[in-house]
RNA sequence: GGGGGUGUAGCUCAGUUUGGUUAGAGCGCUGGCCUGUCACGCCAGAGGCCGCGGGUUCAAGUCCCGUCACUCCCGCCA
């Protein structure tokens, strides 16, 4: 018999009753009755009930041993009486009379339960992460992971995709986040970076001949996190394609996304390919660019409906005269609403720093509400045709410039939606937002910056680029969204380098900057590069999404808490002096922590 | 960098609004009882810098000021 076990916990079944087996695994409960012992061994794969009679040699020892403890034991599989079946757990018809037991390595007093469900901190549950993926919920999480990158893997090579490895060790680069250093010993007083992406490698991968790259690739960001964004480190499924358009990425990308999701969630999705959104319309209808489609609710423009003449409501009309925009949220069949709703709903804005949040409420043919009495008959007839409303409905309204006008009709929009229980349950809303602007405005409103990604193309080329107002072009850029959380960026890429060129000479960059700060890329576009594109969905994001989780850090073995520090491991941790010495550094403004 | 929430036993939390006996409960832990439990049950016990510092008060877990930690959000994430 092998040293430690014959079976798993979790294999075993009636069929083998009558056998003698060796079980290895953690003790997850102790049901101690005197006379007679109840023991719940578990490993990865189940649990199983051991029994042990008072007058077996080793009840004391079984009766000792503390929860999770790692225990061997050899024993008989039986049938249990009718009576005595467990119909909670599969092993349930059967348990194991112990002949033998064996304490392999015995647990301390536990720093937090293990076995049943418990809401726990989540700084204990880092610091002892090694026994909180013991649990059901966090193991089936990291399976689910480990599946899903097994699938992806496995669908991106059926489509003809080869995985590279790309440097972990790179150069800083000049745009994007903050980057994480490394210091060179053998170059004393140089660093590398770790990549934010694979970004340029990926490119170069274009350019040195292979046609289908793709990796599940480590990405290093030093920014701060939030519940969807892990801390430091995160990992893409970063593709690219040779001699593609847009629609050709869109083509490659959805079945997998949807024969992923398909695979492993029992939820509806919607079929590829995934409606494609521009830009522009979702920001004006959902006030975001991540739009939830789960939420049936549309912002439109009523803005010429206040200035209609008859209308005699000047807080909008003295904003809108200094450039503000109206924007209205039909909430269907909201008219029999209680006073409390929009109360509720009013109150809500202003806490989220708002003057309020407008409304008319349309019921009996005509409109009520508190400044109803400032609209005419036409600007109330010009607000049901923009914004599709109908008798029986409530309009509310947004009034302020044009940028935080859609951001908080989209926050509204999420609102009442969720107020009027209007959210699709179970179900995976894809889509992909295009056109996205090639440039944008700084804050100051003077210069004009990249919008997003440098290298992506812009639609029309040079020709656009020498003619076309910057602010007017839009590029080959796209995201991908699902249920209100952005998956990925992907574009098709420049690969022209006069092009290039040109579009660095409109953001304010000097030829020479290009070739001193993205020199690799310049340089291997000259030689003959494929047009390319690709994308790269986040796999954190997708495990979280198919796990239903509502933090990212659920779906990650090691994560660090939101200072970016890894509780278990403690770091980052303070150096040695030595260390210091030999890489030439010297630390200048030590906080004084430990 | 800014805003919100939380911080009381090893763990999860009540007590804080309205200051007032010895700060409680469940789980876990220790000891005892129990031969069919499966969140076993029963009895007893140990376990507290009420995050930390200062203040107000006859009296502070509770009120005030500061500070730290964790978390959510904004900024940031080409």
């Amino acid at each position: 018999m092998h040293l430690y076990r014959s079976h798993t916990c979790g294999e075993l079944s009636s069929k083998n009753v009558g056998e003698e087996v060796k079980l290895s695994g953690w003790i997850d409960r102790k049901r101690d009755h005197g006379g007679l012992l109840f023991i719940d061994l578990r490993d990865q794969y189940g649990i199983i009930q051991i029994v042990i009679d008072s007058d077996s040699d080793f009840f004391h020892s079984c009766e000792a041993a503390r929860l999770e403890s790692v225990v061997t034991i050899i024993g008989k599989v039986f049938l249990r009486d009718k009576e005595l079946i467990n119909i909670k757990i599969p092993s349930g018809d059967i348990e194991v009379k112990i002949d033998k037991f064996i304490l392999e390595s015995p647990s301390d007093i536990l720093p937090m339960p293990v076995s049943g469900n418990h809401d726990l901190g989540e700084e204990l549950r880092l610091k002892n992460r090694f026994l909180d993926m013991r649990r059901t919920i966090v193991k089936n999480n990291m399976l689910l992971r480990s599946r899903i990158i097994s699938s992806i893997r496995k669908r991106m090579i059926e489509q003809g995709f080869y995985e590279f490895q790309t440097p972990i060790l790179t150069a800083s680069s000049p745009e994007g986040a903050r980057d994480f250093l490394v210091p060179s010993r053998l170059n004393l007083g140089k660093f590398y970076a770790l990549p934010q992406a694979p970004q340029q490698f990926k490119q170069l991968i274009m350019a040195s001949g292979f046609d289908k790259y793709f990796q599940i690739a480590p990405c290093f960001r030093d920014e701060d996190a939030r519940a969807d964004r892990s801390p430091g480190e995160f990992y893409q499924l970063d593709m690219e394609m040779a001699f593609v358009t847009q629609e050709d990425v869109f083509e490659t990308i959805e079945p997998v996304l949807y024969g992923l999701f398909k695979e492993f969630s029992n939820w509806k999705i919607n079929t590829p390919p995934f409606p494609k959104i521009k830009y522009k319309d979702s920001i004006l209808k959902y006030g975001t660019d991540k739009p939830d489609l789960r939420n049936p609710l549309e912002i439109s423009d009523v803005t010429k409906a206040f200035l209609l003449e008859g209308v005699t409501f000047k807080v909008f009309r003295d904003q809108i005269n200094k450039g503000a925009v109206v924007r209205a949220i039909t909430a269907p069949s909201a008219a029999n609403k209680p006073r409390s709703f929009f109360d509720k709903l009013n109150s809500w804005a202003q806490e989220q720093g708002q003057p309020g949040l407008g409304y008319i409420i349309l019921s009996d043919n005509e409109a009520k509400g508190p400044i109803a009495k400032f609209m005419s008959s036409n600007a109330i007839e010009k607000i049901k045709v923009n914004s599709l409303a109908k008798d029986g409905d409530a309009v509310f309204f947004i009034c302020n410039s044009e940028s935080e006008a859609s951001s908080f009709a989209g926050k509204s929009r999420m609102r009442i939606a969720q107020e009027m229980d209007l959210i699709e349950q179970e179900v995976f809303k894809f889509c992909w937002i295009v056109d996205f602007p090639m440039y944008e405005l700084d804050e100051s409103g003077n210069s004009i910056i990249f919008s997003h990604n440098p290298f992506s193309m812009p639609q029309g080329g040079m020709e656009v680029l020498e003619s076309k107002d910057p602010l007017e072009i839009l590029a080959w850029q796209y995201d991908i969204v699902c249920n209100g959380i952005e998956l990925s960026s992907g574009a098709i890429r420049n690969h022209r380098t006069d092009i290039m060129e040109k579009a660095f000479n409109i953001a304010g960059y000097s030829s020479n900057d290009l070739r001193t700060r993205f020199g690799a890329l310049y340089n291997a576009f000259k030689y003959g590069a494929p047009p390319h594109g690709g994308i790269a969905p986040g796999i954190d994001r997708i495990v979280m999404l198919l796990a239903n989780e509502p933090n990212i850090r659920e779906v990650i073995m090691f994560p660090m808490n939101q200072q970016a520090q890894d509780l278990l491991m403690n770091a980052p941790s303070n150096i040695d002096e030595n260390q210091l010495k030999e890489l030439s550094l010297k630390i200048n403004k030590a906080k004084d922590k430990k």
